[in-house]
DNA sequence: CGCGGTATTGAATCAAGTCAAACTTCGTGG
DNA sequence: CCACGAAGTTTGACTTGATTCAATACCGCG
């Protein structure tokens, strides 16, 4: 295919490939659109990342910004004590790196948990980008704010919820994303580990596996290791809505609503 | 005094008078430096919120950005259950209503726990203001980063955390805003219940209650209803570090480290 | 085939939540 | 000025959800 092709690290400055190629990718939809319509794309030079490797680390000088193309990685803050706590899972439209904009070194690690590839913005073409392509900075701005309300979105999990409820919704959340990129809400296989599930809900592993064999258990989900089946999303959407733990609150199906 | 002055709702254009003024608000140290270098200035109008009233609510179309002149706030998210979520307590030099550079409509609530003023710009005159003030659009993104940055403290603490540790965390954090505000870092009050504490910590009300007082039996603070005073802060900063909930651990101060 | 990392499961413990009652502070109006 | 009521705070007893510790099972890989 055109991997190998995408995957060259040299700058193609013809817009008009670019488009082509974005189209392909679906890459419209991401939260860049104006990275996708070509102009701006000119600086952007893609990169792989293998598995396992880390794409920054805490403490490095920024520079640049990433906008993840596909895979999935880990971005997490290197605890003091040598736990690490995981903040998000960023996937294909995600954008990284955003230190570099403010001037600061990188806050976290950001770790690829599968084969992945990002674009990336050298932080000096940054301004030059902006003045030729109008869109970019409101797209940016826009970004702000969905990753403000992204976190705000994860503390409410973690503040007041029970944890069978950050799970469910934590689910719900990937299964969403999944659909958004054109995968199978339905099915799909978990990237990450349950230890580092269990990090970014603020419970331990042991809580994480349990709360998947009740959920199979109950009929909600059809769980093994990392493959993942939503069975009954009605009864999974109303677990992470109610607050109430008891198993009836899910048991009984979707009937009276 | 010149309150009444600042209060005045009119613009003033005039940028030495503005420099001046906020020479004496000691203003150039806040999270915006250059608007109160003078030049953005001119667009910025003072605008007071007594306490209880709300600065905006969630869904309202955003209209305008404010920096925290003065006062203590309270942003939060409306629970989908009438429950509301408490996410910060901005004060001096905090940004607000970041959702209008997005375009978004607000997603919060925002609460005056004290009488306040905050400084608006109408985000309709942000663009003049940025090719106006050169250093506005950076100062925006530090502005950026620096939440995140915030947020991902906040979401430590509501992960793997131990509830004393994060009222530990949270009394060292405002004695830190405080003194940088020229207050007293080791004797305020508070402006929030304690209510409005266990939502922001992910604790209930009783919870906090109950910390206070280990706190002051153990002699690291005197706390009475919102009075505070922190007396042994070497120990409060262990509590706040040292995961273990055991009394011991903050009994005794450094020793073996 | 056996080994290492990952996941599941169980039992015991504990921290925090829940429910409930008493007490303090403060504002209001008699 | 004092009585009253509302709101906020403290404290206690009890319950429970989640962690901890530990053992076992499983998958993938060399």
């Amino acid at each position: 295919m055109n991997v190998q092709t995408i995957a060259t690290p040299i700058r193609h400055d013809v817009s008009a490939l670019h488009v082509q190629r974005a189209a392909q990718d679906g890459c419209q939809q991401i939260a860049f659109p104006s990275i996708a319509l070509g102009d701006a794309g000119a600086q952007w030079t893609p990169r792989r990342i293998r598995r396992g490797t880390y794409l920054y680390r805490a403490g490095m000088p920024s520079t640049a910004l990433f906008v993840v193309r596909f895979g999935c990685l880990k971005s997490s803050l290197p605890g003091d004590d040598g736990e690490e706590l995981v903040l998000d899972f960023p996937m294909r439209g995600d954008l990284l790196g955003a230190d570099a904009l403010a001037g600061q070194p990188c806050a976290t690690d950001v770790q690829a948990l599968e084969d992945s590839e990002v674009l990336v913005l050298p932080i000096a073409d940054f301004e030059t980008a902006c003045s030729r392509v109008p869109g970019l900075r409101n797209d940016l701005y826009r970004h702000f704010g969905s990753a403000l309300r992204r976190e705000r979105e994860h503390l409410m999990r973690l503040g007041g919820m029970r944890a069978a409820q950050r799970l469910a919704r934590f689910l719900l959340d990937l299964s969403q994303r999944f659909a958004a990129n054109g995968y199978s809400p339905r099915a799909f296989n978990l990237r990450m580990s349950r230890a580092e599930i269990g990090s970014y809900l603020g419970l331990t592993l042991e809580s994480v596996s349990r709360l998947f064999s009740r959920f199979q258990d109950d009929g909600l989900i059809k769980v093994h290791l990392r493959e993942i089946e939503l069975i009954d999303i009605a009864a999974l959407r109303s677990a992470a809505a109610a607050g109430d733990g008891s198993a009836a609150a899910w048991a009984a199906p979707a009937e009276a609503a």
